[in-house]
DNA sequence: ATGCATGAGTT
DNA sequence: ACTCATGCATA
């Protein structure tokens, strides 16, 4: 009897960041695994320790077929639905025409219809600047760093993530109203206020942007150059950044964010006091490496931008602010898959990157997994090929013009397998 | 820095 | 059921 119906969850924050329990975990029919997959629970739900829940039942599927309403979906899983931060809003407009090609329109008639009526303008913040104006100011302190490694400088021809153009969510985000415009805090101590090449040359180049004629394809604005003097600004400019742009524009931020001495960490509660979109290290982190795609880096950038100005001009101003607390959200918990058995999942998707149910239940049953992880690992899996990372090219960042003469102006396919950590 | 996971919005 | 944006938990 799997009755998950309601686990008495700890809506408290009290990370536990111990008490791994590792048990195996069977897909329910009473089979024994014995090592395909090993699940391990940190949370602190109390009632038994023993990490003793069922997960065979998801909800998925369950809605999609409703009328223009919206369902609450609640009362089991895991999750302990806690009202944070809608803060899924956020920037309005990232107009992700154009994936990676130059070429704003695609060639084929896509279907791009998107219908943005949703402006959820969530005003939902929770005020918790209750006195709390205390924030982790680590002392982190190192300015050194210098390692692209990255995207080698190579021009933008990049991989053709064929974007299924289905983007929701025009997200807007809500300006403060006009205090406490603060995210982060004051520098570990050496504030440094080293602004040397900030040239906000606004260049604002606007010719992209809503001009698509679907006939006959035309111009693809050029590449920027850094030549030093003029040349359009890579920042400050909001309109759609090239994948240059935003190779450029990642690196100075991890660059300068670490001089002034924060972490990605930190920056992404920053976002969140700033604007109210709390973004977590994770994705700080995949900004920087930029392994986000293309749309998800444009709706980011600006946000970081801002806080990037916000913190060098407030180099030594102590302006402290609330943070947003922690959420009560509970999930299920991670599933180590053995590498034996990735090994047959990866040879799966490279034969076939979208199996069917049918497909996913039989191979599920050989690996001796649960269907809702062997799903889960190709959806993960497919978004990875998808990201915006370097397919290889990584070239010495020294000359960053080495590329007159050779290369058959096309980018190799982003075949991956063993990419050299990057880093 | 990443692997596995959740959920909203689509298709 | 999939895609996409995000993040907890980990290595």
């Amino acid at each position: 009897m799997a009755t998950a119906a309601s686990n008495p969850y700890l809506p408290n924050n009290s990370i536990h960041t111990s008490g791994s329990i590792v048990h195996s975990d069977s897909g329910g029919g009473g089979m024994q695994p014995g090592s395909a997959a090993v699940t391990s629970v940190s949370v602190g739900y109390r009632g038994d320790p023993t990490a003793k829940m069922v997960q065979s039942d998801f909800m998925q599927g369950a809605m999609a077929a409703s009328n223009g309403g919206h369902m609450l979906s609640h009362a089991h899983q895991w999750v302990t639905a806690l009202p944070h931060a809608a803060a899924a809003a956020a920037v309005a407009a990232a107009e992700a025409g154009s994936p990676w090609s130059s070429s704003p329109v695609g060639m084929t008639g896509s279907p791009q219809h998107q219908q943005q009526q949703d402006i959820k303008n969530n005003s939902g913040r929770d005020d918790l600047h209750t006195g709390t104006a205390l924030h982790h100011r680590p002392p982190h302190l190192g300015p050194h760093q210098g390692h692209p490694g990255a995207w080698g400088a190579t021009t933008a021809a990049h991989i053709p993530s064929i974007a299924g153009g289905q983007q929701q969510q025009s997200l807007i985000y809500s300006q403060p109203g006009g205090f406490t415009v603060n995210g982060m805090l004051s520098p570990p101590g050496s504030q440094s206020l080293v602004h040397p090449g900030l040239v906000r040359g606004d260049t604002p180049e606007l010719d992209h942007g809503s001009h698509h004629h679907h006939h006959h394809h035309q111009h693809q604005h050029h590449q920027q150059h850094h030549g030093g003097v003029n040349s359009h600004d890579p920042h400050s400019d909001e309109d759609t950044p090239t994948s240059d742009d935003l190779e450029q524009f990642a690196k100075q931020f991890k660059q300068r964010r670490i001089k002034l001495g924060f972490t990605q960490a930190d920056v992404g509660l920053a976002l969140g006091t700033l604007y109210g979109n709390v973004f977590s290290q994770t994705t700080i982190c995949r900004f920087e490496a930029l392994q986000l795609s293309f749309k998800n880096m444009c709706k980011l950038k600006p946000l970081l931008n801002k806080w990037l100005e916000e913190a060098d001009s407030t180099t030594g101003s102590p302006t402290s602010i609330d943070k947003i607390a922690a959420q009560g959200r509970k999930r299920k918990k991670r599933t180590s898959i053995e590498v034996s058995v990735k090994g047959a999942l990866e040879s799966h998707f490279l034969k076939c990157p979208k199996p069917s149910a049918q497909e996913i239940t039989s191979l599920a049953d050989s690996l001796q997994l649960e269907k809702e992880v062997v799903r889960v690992w190709f959806c993960n899996r497919r978004q990875k090929e998808k990201r915006m990372t370097p397919p290889g090219v990584q070239q010495t960042p020294d000359d960053v013009y080495s590329q007159v003469g050779n290369v058959s102006a096309d980018t190799p396919p982003p075949h991956h397998g063993l990419q050299t950590s990057v880093q």
